[in-house]
DNA sequence: ATTTTTCTAGGGGTTTGCCTGACCGGACTA
DNA sequence: TAGTCCGGTCAGGCAAACCCCTAGAAAAAT
């Protein structure tokens, strides 16, 4: 029930001007996962400009990127981690499964650490900040080539700080950082005022499921009732958004 | 009471070496507020692709706005509603204190009816969402140079519907004046994160009859179920309390 | 290799949401 | 004065959501 003509995967404008002269290896192909169209324009702009890479795909969706992947094969994927619906931490942790190999640079607006240290844990091989300059994607895009992580600068340090805290991180913290990635999200989505079933059906999973997760959730968070769930699910999601 | 700029505003900068007969206007300045380098880039690009339009600056903050507008003197500023710090909002309001006849278009990441309504109010020419295609923004830009108000298509039906429903509802005000004080009370409460029974006992009355405060409220604000208002409410609440 | 979390989901009882309908009292009007 | 409208107050009943419990498979931690 898609007919869409995918633009989605899009063919680079052909590089005819790089032939088989130039030692160099072939570019570092990339895919651009992101549900805003101005922001991928914006990175594909910017790394099209490179000779040493090129987009050759976008996805706006999670299942949109699985295919993309299989279809393209990129040596690396940015995803923003703030994909509509589902997060991007799921997508990465399919990816994760389904293609071991592939490099993930999870894009972000937020700078809070709990999610870097989500993605990291989930496998990514950065994570950058939409905040920051966009040399620095390509910075980050190079380093993660190279075999290593990249962090943002405050970022890094503030997670450094809190390993050298030992674990009193998740004390100091609030108490959402006690949430389990599945919990975070179904957080997340009450806090955009969706309900139980709107929530089991975007996620595919059993309306049990989701009143299991909220269960969870007030435990962990120390809540009473689902009115004070939704309370500060809201709250949270306005302050994540408004930063 | 909509002055919409008298389309005078054409630029009677210098009148330089305008070519033979094309009697066409110099391009349309347009102004870039956003905490994001790469958005900012996409739509930079996108902008500046077109023949009668331009860039004429980008700022990141609210401040720098503020000066690169009297800089640059834009027709048209685009600017994000979530801007780290000031809510972009605020932004909004202080280019209409200072510069009433520059047109701006509103940039956001929520399809919330919320912010649309508060944007427009404010002053806002234009609401369009990250989500949208890339082309859209074109059009939202020529829609607002035209002295037309810009909404993208979901948003605008639903708001429509919120009008109507909210019966004879001034396009001055919110559908939330319709409400009678007993139910404003109770919205209130509901937007302190307090549910039908605790409502009901701090009233002194019967749990029914505060659900039936709850329909009246939900019929008048065109509110489809028991998560919308709530969300509606503490929207409310919030934006009273920090007023 | 074993224990603990996490994610998934069902059973069953309680509470709430939501629709229909109803009564009263004030206000406005014909 | 009678008629009508509306705001505020409740009940019944059915569906949905909530809540407490149990539980297995998979992943992570030990």
């Amino acid at each position: 029930m898609k007919p869409q003509s995918d633009k989605n995967v899009k063919t680079p404008t052909a590089p005819s001007k790089v032939p088989i002269a130039a030692a160099k290896k072939s570019p570092t192909r990339i895919l651009i996962v992101d549900d805003h169209p101005l922001l991928r324009q914006g990175i594909a702009q910017l790394i099209n400009h490179e000779k040493d890479m090129m987009v050759c795909g976008e996805a706006e969706n999670s299942h949109k990127a699985l295919d993309a992947i299989t279809e393209t094969k990129p040596d690396v994927a940015i995803v923003d981690i703030s994909l509509g619906g589902s997060s991007g931490i799921e997508l990465l942790k399919n990816i994760k499964v389904r293609f071991p190999k592939l490099l993930v640079l999870i894009l972000s607006m937020h700078d809070e650490s709990v999610y870097a240290q989500r993605a990291l844990r989930a496998g990514a091989a950065g994570y950058i900040m939409k905040q920051e300059a966009t040399e620095r994607v390509l910075t980050a895009v190079r380093k993660v080539l190279s075999g290593e992580v990249y962090l943002s600068e405050k970022l890094g340090t503030r997670m450094l700080n809190q390993l050298v805290g030992g674990r009193s991180a998740t004390l100091s913290g609030s108490p959402i950082e006690e949430l389990s990635d599945r919990e975070l999200e179904v957080f997340g989505l009450i806090g955009q005022g969706h309900g139980t079933r709107p929530i089991a059906e975007k996620l595919h999973l059993s309306v049990k499921t989701i009143e299991s997760h909220r269960a969870h959730i007030k435990e962990k968070l120390n809540l009473k009732n689902a009115t004070e769930l939704v309370h500060h699910a809201i709250q949270w999601a306005q302050s994540e958004s408004l930063g």
